[in-house]
DNA sequence: CATTAAATGCAACTTGATTGCAAATATTTT
DNA sequence: AAAATATTTGCAATCAAGTTGCATTTAATG
């Protein structure tokens, strides 16, 4: 198996954010990119002891280091965990459906949402109750402070 | 203090939900229609505690109706933690903002999302590092299991 | 007022995530 | 290349949000 997909390079991607290319970091970056679809913590940990063990801690850091550098987005669910995404030029924002029954997270197109509800009112369709639009960041007297 | 502010009335929303009216729900709610923005349980616990000590499980299971019934809306954060807030006519869906680094989720005008990121960018601004929508739901699958 | 159903409180527990610290691995310097 | 330094990892313990089971209390019903 080889170290990149179709999309992104996983050698590149660490050297261009600075992060030293651990095998842990490999590894999960790895898994990361291979993805068809946002992970858990629980599922990447799975995933990468396919070839290597690696600590909990250790991906919940690695992961944060990867999110400090853009390379993944963190989605948080209703159920107190996150899922995590690629944040590569191949995968760019996009709205996310979230099935509250058996807690899977799965892309929706990067359409204008109005679009979006017509694709998910299409013959496959799941029950939306309700959409939420989410900013993230870092607000004026936390910017102050430091 | 009254259990009526100028918008909801707690008797009137409870009823129409179907829900009895016990002390520890008209208390819940009375603090979600007086609050300024989404609150978290422990803000909510403390907000009941001046009049009433509330136990926490309870005030998880209050939300949990409340939800159920769409009195309020649920907001996940990327802490592992969510947020309420009404869900009534005087408060319709709109984008949220949450500082990363304060935790605190404050609710943006229910504009177009490209208006109300001009509006972030005015003078006493927020530094914006993602946007996500969210859909939520039951997936087909789920659906048809039940 | 008595009966029945629903809601609450408590304690224990589950789970996602974090912290401190020692051991291991990478990087830098000589 | 070896030694020195800095970074990263693993483990154990811990934290915090949220949940469950069950006995007790409170509200709704007749």
């Amino acid at each position: 198996m080889t170290l990149e997909n179709e999309h992104c390079n996983v050698v590149a991607t660490l050297r261009k954010a600075g992060l030293s290319r651990t095998t842990q970091r490999m590894a999960v970056l790895k898994v990361m990119i291979q993805a068809d679809g946002p992970l858990s913590v629980g599922e990447i940990l799975k995933r990468t002891d396919l070839e290597q063990r690696i600590n909990k801690v250790t991906v919940y850091r690695i992961l944060s280091s990867f999110k400090e550098n853009s390379i993944i987005r963190e989605l948080p669910t209703d159920h107190g965990m996150s899922l995590y995404e690629m944040a590569c030029l191949h995968n760019p924002v996009h709205p996310h459906f979230y099935c509250k029954t058996c807690r899977t997270m799965s892309c929706l197109p990067p359409l204008r949402l109005s679009q979006a509800l017509d694709w998910f009112a299409g013959p496959s369709t799941f029950r939306i109750d309700d959409v939420h639009v989410h900013v993230n960041g870092v607000c004026r007297q936390c910017q102050e402070r430091s």
